[in-house]
DNA sequence: GAGTGGTCTAGACCACGAG
DNA sequence: TCGTGGTCTAGACCACTCA
């Protein structure tokens, strides 16, 4: 909206932003304080922030109150592979993933029940799974299968990814259906504060509902991945003439 | 991150929700002038102008320099359909929206080529849509065709969005494969003022690339929609039994 | 020119983190 | 306790819109 205005703080944020990049401030290392980069720029308090909210917003900044601002080591880009029937996540290295799952017993309640087709308190598994990439919170997957199609029991910390999908997934019918909703939020603060991103900055929310030939859902699953350095991607084959409806 | 101590700007913020959520304050009408509001919540400008980032951020105000700060009218939800094989969107309304296009003959060249898999200079025509739900700016969409596949002439201007679509879609052999990479990102600057959103607001990307039994890109598409009330819905139907790789 | 939002200042005080 | 970021103030000046 401003437009072509030069302002300050963008003025500020594109010469740290250049200062990080070419590697003049280490990766993972604090910044100067606030109060140093402010005066150091000759600039108030306020609007060194502001070029910090930019730096923030792009990912290159990690604020942590009371410590101060570091350069957050670039991400590896997380793809996510629709169509259900392959791990959430298999870039080549993805094994290097770690996962921390909790789970839980609880019973369906308002949307979720929706969701899953089912009646209220019918019995399901919760997994809450956080996915870290080396130190770095990477994924946050909630997903919830019916009772008796959740294996007995699950390693709370895994180091693979695929394994952990792959013992869900052994529990399971074929699936025939799979439907992914694919949306742009603010994370909750729970959210923000595990996947350890600002709160203004959008992640990419999927919903995932699988269901088996004879139409049961045999899993929903919510799928939040920090926007900045997540994408998903869908491919559709038709295998037949167009004539008509094929979808 | 700052947890869960109130702070001035948020009280702010959640008192104008609520009075924009009850109807206290008229859909489409201007809020009174951020130095009126900061009066009467007894705070700086910079406070109220923080509160009123939160609600532009949640989409409720859209901020016009020199103007006001107006309550937007809560546009409808978009849905994207992946897959291909119908119109971009659909929602049973969305004879509703009108379309502006700009068509232009353009080459082909660096990652458009790239994208399209053609060699550089390939001659493609280019339709960038800018689709409007009522005033409301909707959707951005740049589509590049090859100039063969395109057809001669298309209207400027059209009050059907799937009009244009199955217009492009008549010229097309039919499709085999569609790919669709679904990212999110801050929009440029012209997608900003295009769709009248904030540039700290992030949108919800879409890259798709249609392509015939033999192989050959038929369109790439480049879609934009506005974060903060675009979802895309992609459904995958498993026909086969699932014995070994059928994705 | 009058009224609006956009940016900025030079402080102040509070909340968090680590020793 | 000290250094850090988080919030806020009471102004100032600039840029945009419209009559």
């Amino acid at each position: 909206m401003t437009g072509l205005v030069p302002s300050r703080h963008h003025d500020i944020a594109d010469d740290l932003r250049q200062q990080i990049r070419t590697g003049r401030v280490q990766l993972g290392e604090r910044l100067p304080s606030e109060a140093v980069l402010a005066e150091r720029y000759a600039v108030s308090t306020v609007t060194l922030r502001h070029a910090l909210a930019v730096l923030q917003g792009e990912g290159l900044v990690e604020k942590i109150h009371g410590k101060g601002n570091f350069v957050r080591r670039p991400l590896r880009r997380i793809t996510y592979r629709g169509g259900g029937a392959m791990p959430d996540v298999h870039t080549p290295a993805d094994v290097a993933l770690s996962v921390t799952i909790r789970t839980a017993k609880i019973r369906a309640r308002g949307h979720l029940a929706a969701l899953m087709n089912v009646p209220a308190r019918s019995p399901l598994t919760e997994f809450v799974c956080l996915s870290r990439d080396g130190g770095s919170p990477h994924s946050l997957a909630r997903i919830y299968v019916p009772r008796d199609l959740a294996p007995a029991s699950v390693p709370e910390e895994s180091s693979s990814y695929v394994g952990v999908v792959a013992n869900l997934a052994e529990m399971r019918p074929p699936l025939a259906d799979v439907r992914e909703k694919v949306s742009v939020r603010l994370p909750t603060q729970e959210e923000a504060a595990v996947l350890r991103i600002g709160s203004a900055w959008a992640v990419l929310a999927i919903t995932r509902v699988m269901s088996d030939a004879a139409g049961r859902v045999v899993e929903a699953a919510l799928l939040v991945f920090p926007g900045d350095h997540a994408e998903a991607v869908f491919t559709t084959h038709h295998q037949f003439d167009q004539r008509g409806t094929e979808e």
